[in-house]
RNA sequence: GCGCUCGUAGCUCAGCUGGAUAGAGCAGCGGUCUUCUAAACCGCAGGCCGUUGGUUCGAGUCCAACCGGGCGCGCCA
């Protein structure tokens, strides 16, 4: 939290120098290269330019008026008026302390807390969850349990698929193809083969098509048995959830699903028609943006030409609800990029409905998963990828390395490490990605243990761990800290900028940052080890070096677990 | 046609309000285990950052045009 301290002076220096200036984005960074010092700004040449001042008389004005005395040793202009700080070796002691004796680790909780819904996952009643949703479920939990962690209140909601016109196909089918031995083995297989069974005959049989447009009907007019049957595919699909997101370890606060908006979907069209944001037009309820620049030729149809509401209208009495109810500050919809222009309709469309409502919406989009042919992730027969079983591969390839490097470990404990290895390692490739890139799906990539993959990160925890179980360390809270080799320095200097990291993740919704850190840092932990012995070193050394290992240990833990991804003791 | 997005090393990808010599991993070549886990580590080599213009003290990053890929665009979600 030092480059929080020498921002705030920072900035008012820039305040006394500009008084009229915006030095709220005056930002410290780590320099890219420790030549140069350990922080920097480059943000005053900017700034100079916008005032239409000579960048480096700027600085040093600045410079002038900047006391940062207790963290750094010196400051320097440099270049066209680059600020470098570099930090007094007893300040970074004194952080490193302090992480040691609080067992917290260098960030800062927000000063103003959100209220920030998270919408991801979003999986479909009656259906596999398959590789499409990972990206959602991985990203969406990820970014929950960052913002939690920076101190705001963290709503997590499921919106899943459980209404919708393939309930008239799925009642059909339950009535007339259900194979309840099937059903009692493996419910979301056999409700998959009555939906993909009736919709081929549907294609043949216009009757087919008509019955189940007749049990639709019935469903949502609150048939009994279509109600209960409805409800029985609901819960057979919610345990299926319940498995996945137990062996993610991802939990939700709410699962309020397009059904519970049911009701008021009725009185949001009627509104949204009442003030003239949208109109009828070939039966349907439509709005459009007339006046918009790139969607005027895009109009959002809220009600279908047959009655029905779709997902656009679902969406808008969803978003009223957390406004209202939860009184969300910022909502986040964590989907596929090919979501872009719906989130950007429904956003607009609410905006007009409540011109009032100030909280932040946010479409956090993402590419697709390719398969190793450049083309949407598939199995090899060319079918949808199932969610189960790609956990089920990613532990089994996982045993298969355990075993090799392993194999004195007994089968459970083998199992074990798999589990966290093979699962961390899926989650990592995903979120180590851009989100907003595509990307490559490579089972041997993601579990290599060199490069910038989970195991990796999980290795060197268990180097730590490894350390300490052999060395009988004694508290470490008090002990002193004295950075001698280079390595240990730029150990150091890196644990200090974990709370970077969860900055510019929450800033930009964008995990990968913190993947990238984790990856630096477990880097300079590996350097650290090679070269600087820990157990053998002489007493003050020996503490010293315990306490880094021991800090590391707990930020590489940390930033695992705000991924999602366990650490095995050994692996 | 309109819109979104991508184009960085042979391959897969990073690149954080525009900033200092563009970074990793794999693959290639060469090294390192009587020493805390060598599925590890170190070194070498490899790049008109799609093309062309523009803005700027400074562009992989911003703007425009073009080339090439992916995706979206009235009743699926």
């Amino acid at each position: 939290m030092i480059h929080l301290c020498i921002e705030e002076k920072l900035q008012a220096a820039v305040r006394a120098v500009l008084p009229d200036a915006d030095a709220s984005r005056i930002w410290v960074r780590p320099c890219p290269d420790l030549q140069h010092g350990d922080y920097q700004t480059n943000a005053l040449m900017a700034l100079a330019k916008q005032q239409r001042r000579n960048p480096r008389e700027l600085a040093t004005a600045v410079v002038a008026q900047l006391d940062v005395t207790p963290w750094c040793a010196r400051v320097e202009i440099a270049g066209p008026g680059f600020l470098n700080f570099h930090l007094a070796p007893h300040a970074i002691n004194a952080a490193l302390q302090e992480a040691l004796g609080t067992g917290h680790s260098f960030f800062k909780k927000a000063t103003t807390p959100r209220t920030i819904v998270i919408d991801f996952s979003s999986p479909n009643v009656a259906k596999p969850m398959h590789v499409g949703h990972i990206r959602s479920t991985i990203l969406g939990d990820a970014l929950a349990r960052v913002f939690r962690l920076l101190g705001h209140r963290v709503i997590t909601d499921n919106h899943i698929g459980d209404w919708g016109t393939q309930f008239g196909m799925l009642l059909v089918g339950w009535k007339t193809l259900l194979d309840a031995a099937t059903l009692e083995r493996d419910p979301i297989a056999e409700m998959e083969r009555l939906y993909q069974a009736i919709n081929l005959a549907a294609k043949e049989d216009e009757r087919i098509r008509e019955q189940a447009r007749a049990e639709l009907v019935k469903l949502q007019s609150g048939d009994a048995e279509n109600l209960g049957i409805w409800r029985r595919m609901l819960e057979l699909s919610q345990s299926q959830f319940d498995n996945v997101y137990g062996r993610l370890g991802i939990q939700f606060d709410h699962t309020l699903g397009e059904s519970f908006y049911n009701d008021q979907l009725g009185a949001v069209l009627a509104e949204l028609a009442r003030a003239g944001i949208a109109e009828e037009s070939d039966g349907a309820l439509v709005v459009f943006f007339r006046d918009h620049a790139t969607m005027n030729d895009n109009p959002a149809i809220i009600r279908k030409s047959d009655g029905a509401a779709n997902y656009a209208s679902t969406d808008l009495a969803t978003l009223r609800h957390r406004v209202e109810q939860w009184q969300a500050q910022e909502i986040l919809y964590v989907t596929d990029g090919r979501q872009q222009l719906h989130f950007q309709q429904v956003f607009t469309i609410y905006q007009r409905w409540h011109p009032q409502m100030t909280a932040r919406l946010e479409h956090v989009w993402f590419g697709s998963i390719l398969g190793p042919d450049g083309k949407p992730f598939k199995t090899r027969e060319g079918g949808v990828v199932k969610l189960a079983a790609l956990l089920d591969e990613a532990e089994e390839r996982a045993l298969t390395a355990v075993t090799q490097k392993n194999p004195d470990l007994d089968e459970a404990t083998r199992r074990e490490i798999a589990r966290a290895v093979g699962l961390g390692a899926l989650k990592y490739a995903d979120l180590s990605n851009n989100r907003q890139s595509d990307y490559t799906f490579d089972w041997d990539k993601m579990l290599a243990l060199q490069g910038n993959t989970a195991p990796y990160l999980q290795y060197a925890c268990t180097r730590v761990r490894s350390i300490f179980r052999k060395g009988e360390v004694a508290d470490l809270s008090g002990a002193t800290i004295a950075l001698a080799a280079p390595q240990e320095l730029a150990l150091a200097k890196r644990l200090l900028n974990f709370g970077i990291a969860l900055e510019t993740v929450a800033a930009e919704y964008r995990p990968n940052y913190l993947c990238n850190y984790l990856y630096e840092l477990a880097g300079d932990f590996t350097a650290f080890y090679e070269a600087c012995p820990v157990l053998k070193a002489g007493d003050a050394e020996r503490q010293s070096r315990l306490a880094l290992c021991k800090l590391t240990g707990q930020v590489l833990h940390e930033g695992l677990g705000l991924l999602g991804i366990e650490v095995p003791e050994k692996m």
